[in-house]
DNA sequence: GCTAATATGTGCGCTATGTAACATAGCAGC
DNA sequence: GCTGCTATGTTACATAGCGCACATATTAGC
């Protein structure tokens, strides 16, 4: 089992922040704004981006780093509401004018990412150019996963949003290994870690994945895509339709 | 009973536009400017404003009409995503950028409201200007409820989610009295009918409620708000966090 | 007032998931 | 190679909500 990633191509997709769609996607004049303000960030798993209610200092765009957007409530319960990887940015209440969300950004998988700081995305949002749109169609697409993501808690099984989960995670990978123990899968899905156990073992047990110990690896995408629900496709086509890649992936 | 509402009231919130709270909230320049395009619309129970995947030729603005935004899927299951009354707009794709979505508009509660063509917000949004900022906190509110909507769905009871519903529409209505059947509350919360029935005559026994044949009469608004989860209050404050009342109401 | 349509009430079996308690296995560090 | 930690596996039981079938009650239309 191999299980070290090919660290060259790693550290390529990490040191260009185009590898970033949304970057990628800006135009000329505005990449050459900000590229000099862009900070390369690490980001370690469970580092956490924001708190509820707490202002932002910067916003996040994610190259090979994958951030869960999730609510904690009050008896410790939690629920991921929506996941972004190197297709958005993490921090949006920054620029929707209210600072703060009673949400939170945790890093879900491990890598790089940079960042802005606050007063330079608000003033380049003011400015009410291509960045704007881009941003507003970036945010449309959020809403749509975090809408489809109430529809799945109401209405699908486990089985059937562990793979609608893994799809999304995998979308926003290099490789088709995700480091993540069930413990932390049944934290996002807001469900017990038994629940998810069983799940996988089924899904093993069918050939679409092999998992030991934090490790998963996907035998088997389409699959995957069969036994998941129509959540995922959704959520797919809208991405796509809403940012199409600007660059070839 | 008299299930007859106020006449006299009702017709009152209703034909001024500034009985919206957003409409309400812009600056004076804006408001004339929009005096003019707006079109005062009855929107009747039922009403769809928007299917999934249509292109809008409008955004409504409620004055005392309540609006589901839900989503319908394969097997025709729903749930509601989020839910607009005259604290909002309903037809934010258009001015996202994406000009549709994978949801559908449904009007809940009938009432009135006012609708203004594409193009004028399209534009106004362009203008950069106060419009554009009020209608992204209005955003935000929104992501706030879809997301919590989300988690709820997860973590709480019917019972629970019952009371939230009602809170919900309660607080965008001028009386206390629903015209709702558990049928309509079921396709909203994504549960059975049955299943709104028992919540519901749990809540008239403990005398929190009164109801018959889609008359639902809040009597103790505070009971309510006692067996609801916290999910009712997360997205009330964060309301009236990002759009404080202009008016007296 | 009768009839039909609509709205609500009830019971029963079923399944997915939750709660709880505990067993094993792989790995890390000494 | 032992120790202990972390990740995963297993089992027994409780329960919320679903699907289904059907009973009852209220209102509307004639």
């Amino acid at each position: 089992m191999q299980r070290t990633p090919p660290l060259g191509s790693e550290l390529a997709t990490s040191i260009d922040p185009r590898n970033n769609e949304l970057l990628a996607a800006l135009p000329e004049t505005e990449w050459h704004r900000w590229q000099q303000q862009l900070e390369p960030v690490a980001m370690p798993l469970g580092q956490v981006l924001y708190e509820p209610g707490a202002a932002l200092s910067h916003v996040y765009f994610p190259t090979s780093a994958i951030v869960s957007l999730l609510y904690v409530m009050e008896n410790g319960a939690s629920a991921e509401i929506a996941v972004v990887g190197n297709e958005g940015i993490v921090g949006i209440s920054l620029f929707m004018g209210g600072e703060s969300t009673p949400g939170r950004a945790v890093v879900q998988s491990a890598g790089q990412g940079f960042r802005l700081r606050a007063q330079v995305v608000k003033d380049e949002f003011n400015r009410a150019g291509a960045v704007l749109h881009l941003l507003l169609r970036y945010i449309q697409a959020l809403i749509t996963q975090m809408a489809q993501t109430a529809v799945c808690n109401r209405h699908h099984t486990l089985d059937q949003q562990l793979c609608r989960w893994l799809l999304l995670s995998l979308d926003r990978l290099q490789s088709d290994e995700l480091l993540m123990t069930q413990e932390l899968i049944a934290n996002m899905l807001g469900v017990r870690r038994e629940g998810v156990t069983e799940a996988a073992a089924r899904l093993q047990q069918g050939g679409l994945i092999r998992y030991s110990r934090g490790h998963i690896r996907v035998l088997d995408r389409a699959g995957l895509e069969k036994r998941t629900c129509e959540c995922y496709a959704v959520v797919k086509k809208e991405y796509d339709r809403l940012l199409p890649r600007t660059t070839a992936v």
